[in-house]
RNA sequence: GGAGGAAUACCCAAGUUUGGCUGAAGGGAUCGGUCUUGAAAACCGACAGGGGCUUAACCGCUCGCGGGGGUUCGAAUCCCUCUUCCUCCUCCA
């Protein structure tokens, strides 16, 4: 969300920088119309209170000293029913104004990209060698089947599309990988390790951006207005809701292992095979709570972070500014992590890192303090993934299989791995 | 799931029966000051956040006693509803 008064009184040059994002933003143009009216309801009604007040008062004083007050009781039953008329319309204003603010996305930092389409993201780093097979690499989904590694079509039907299960080794280098994240953020990096709730409510969604505009991309829980939560993010950054920080806990840093639960909504036909795309996956995300000077330097260091994981791996990947079309609704700013994957021949998502600046904490409402008595600001928040096991699965067996089908285990994974070297055909 | 009880400022805690000089007593913590070589103690003082209007700023006004709604001229106090927590029963990993 974005602030009020800013919005107030830069109105013309937002637009402007909204309209490069290619969003829709025909709800934008009440704005200007909706705050005044506003702001000329309440006038009108806290004048109005203030007499209420005042008479109330006196009437008090005359009940006390036994006298009569019908008149002045008859005059402010008057004034409170165009209390109660105008607070009505004040509310539905609100909830428009409300609602009109939660559906404009960040504004873009001035660094990111102008572009039209995910063609105009601008790769700004390389990081190792793309492998040169002497053979035709196979495609994970493959080697992990061949390798028993994951059961796809089980899942298939004990679920449903989208999911899968993972079994022996498969399963240990999963969980070896979420561990080697964990440790190497909480001892390397200095995140505090957490593992959220799965589910969270509707306000949280909210809080981070989710909601309202994107409810088809979240599984729901009806009964209860709960949502999967398609990233720890989510609950994570709503740790601190409604909280004020104190300056000197400033910059709180998270590494969250959960699973994620995404609809995948509009995605049908895409990436039907191995793990790219799947209805629920692993990640450890990194969440960052920092002030707001800090906030870009954080978004390099965070993105480091991330990226230090597929060093360890020796994982060949890129790094792209994302351009304004790009960005997602609530980041100003985001870096794309893509990895290399041999079959696919081509670079990956595996890690998105964002500066969302004070957009979520506005949502949110999660402020710190500079002074003990000074006025709370709010805080900038980052996140990024570091990184998306699932896919990290699939870019080792692709990057580290052998001509004979086996994977060679990366070696700082082997301790996880009771050592083990080598994952091989039976 | 069933039966009770509770929610007041950073923490503890009065006030709720009988609605009105309580927009909140008192204590603790914290911050500032006096005293002291320094510290402690004692004493004095500060201590609610947010929206709006106005102002150069201070001030003033409005909202604010878990959230939301209602009754009333007026609500921390009465009514409805939701949430969270506690105790007992039931169930359960």
């Amino acid at each position: 969300m974005l602030d009020l008064k800013f919005v107030r009184e830069n109105y013309e040059e937002i637009k402007v920088k909204l309209d490069k994002r290619g969003e829709d933003l025909t709800d934008f143009d009440k704005f200007p119309t909706l705050d005044a009216k506003r702001r000329e309801l309440i006038k009108e009604t806290e004048e109005l209170k203030a007499k209420r007040n005042e008479v109330s008062q006196d009437i008090a004083k005359k009940k006390r000293e036994k006298q009569d007050a019908d008149a002045q009781i008859k005059e402010m039953r008057e004034v409170g029913d165009k209390i109660k008329r105008i607070d009505g319309t004040l509310r539905e204003i609100e909830d428009e104004l409300k609602q009109l603010m939660l559906s404009i996305p960040n504004i873009p930092h001035e660094s990111v990209p102008v572009g039209e389409s995910e063609d105009d993201n601008i790769p700004i780093r390389h990081w190792g060698t793309v492998p040169e097979f002497s053979f035709e690499p196979k495609p994970h989904w493959d080697l992990a089947t061949d390798l028993d590694l994951i059961d796809f079509e089980a899942a298939a039907k004990v679920t449903g599309s989208r999911f899968v299960f993972y079994k022996g080794l498969g399963a240990r280098l999963e969980r070896a990988l979420i561990s080697f994240m964990l440790d190497l953020h909480q001892d390397e990096h200095g995140y505090t390790e957490m593992i959220p709730p799965y589910m969270v409510n509707r306000t949280s969604m909210i809080g981070t951006g989710q909601l309202p505009k994107f409810e088809e991309d979240a599984f729901k829980i009806r009964e209860d207005d709960y949502f999967l939560i398609p990233t720890a993010e989510v609950p994570v950054t709503n740790y601190y809701r409604d909280d004020i920080l104190d300056v000197a806990d400033l910059p709180i840093a998270y590494a969250a292992y959960s699973a994620c639960f995404r609809s995948e909504a509009g995605s049908a036909g895409r990436d039907t095979r191995g793990l790219i795309r799947q209805h629920q996956f692993n990640k450890v995300e990194l969440v960052r709570f920092v002030k707001p000077e800090d906030s870009y330097a954080e978004l390099e260091k965070l993105t480091s972070h991330a990226e230090k994981v597929l060093q360890l791996l020796n994982l060949p990947y890129r790094v792209l500014s994302m351009c304004t079309a790009d960005l997602g609704f609530t980041a100003a700013k985001k870096y794309d992590i893509e990895v290399w994957l041999p079959n696919a021949n081509m670079y990956r998502e595996i890690s998105s890192c964002s500066n969302f600046e004070a957009y979520q904490a506005r949502r949110a409402n999660i402020r710190f303090r500079r002074e003990p008595k000074a006025k709370p600001e709010y805080v900038h928040t980052l996140n990024g993934s570091g990184l998306a096991i699932g896919r990290t699965v699939a870019a080792i067996l692709e990057n580290y299989q052998q001509e004979d089908g086996s994977i060679v285990i990366p070696e700082v994974l082997r301790p996880y791995m009771r050592n083990l070297e080598k994952i091989e055909v039976k």
